[in-house]
DNA sequence: ACGCGGATGAGACCTGGTATCATCCGGCCA
DNA sequence: TGGCCGGATGATACCAGGTCTCATCCGCGT
């Protein structure tokens, strides 16, 4: 199934009318591999000479994020972005810092590790973030220089 | 030794020198429990009448940021914080979500996970962060409701 | 006394995101 | 068929965090 339709499928569902603007930021962001920004969907949707403002991006953009259909990223320059991911399943991002490509990786053993770090702290703990940055094997393969260099 | 000291020491180390408006900053900084904002240091500083630009307050925090002394946080809300920090150790971030407290937590098993998740994916992978959200014992026992919210 | 480089503060600027507001559109009821 | 209503939209103003520029300042070595 498309993922365009995928995403327009997770809004109807949720009681969100599929509008055109709507379906015009699901079709840029399943069209984009890896992260991407608010600026980013505006510039190519633009690009294609359709009329969208840049509040109804955000907009879209909240609603997809509540419905867990894409996710704030925190890059490690300290700027934001957002990737298209799974809804269904507790994941974590692992993002290629060449190509900004991404990709979700479950949980594992993390909860374990969080459960123990509770017990430890005394905190009780209500949510968790683990991000990882590397490069991806298409990067480190096109890129020799970039196999070698230690963190 | 008094933490105000341990920052500008660490600085001077580094070859900076101690001037007056980083010896405010690190004490303004020092003076916090839990994380913070420029513009919180800022305010801070005015009102203690000393005279500093926002500009020096984000330059000395760069600095404190590239000598590990402090870190930057990016909190569930999609803001970010500052917080004062172990340089020596590489660690990862307990916040409260109530009262803003933070504390280091080490690494531990999760070098372990992170060397799996590179396996599995491919991905060289280079950095690494992990963020934990919770209730710290004091504030749970100040608030009852907030021991009982679940997840 | 002089000159120099680093540090400073003011303020302009940029960027990501939000709030406001008038307009528009589609569905529904008469 | 016409009219209403609520949600969605786009323009725009706004805000916060952060950066850049630039003139000034200060401490230091000569």
């Amino acid at each position: 199934m498309d993922q365009t339709e995928r995403i327009i499928q997770t809004l109807e569902r949720a009681g969100y009318q599929p509008t055109p603007s709507r379906r015009l930021v699901a079709r840029l962001v399943a069209a984009t591999g890896g992260h991407f920004t608010a600026a980013d969907l505006l510039e190519r949707g633009r690009r294609e000479r359709v009329k969208i403002g840049r509040a109804t991006i955000f907009r879209a953009l909240d609603l997809l994020t509540s419905l867990r259909v894409v996710e704030r990223l925190d890059l490690p320059t300290g700027s934001h972005a957002y990737v298209l991911c799974d809804p269904d399943a507790h994941h974590h991002h692992l993002v290629c810092s060449r190509c900004g490509r991404s990709e979700d990786v479950t949980d594992g053993e993390l909860a374990g590790l969080v459960a123990e770090i509770a017990g430890r702290s005394g905190y009780r703990i209500e949510a968790h973030r683990l991000e990882l940055f590397g490069v991806c094997p298409a990067c480190a393969a096109k890129d020799p220089a970039a196999r070698e260099t230690l963190h």
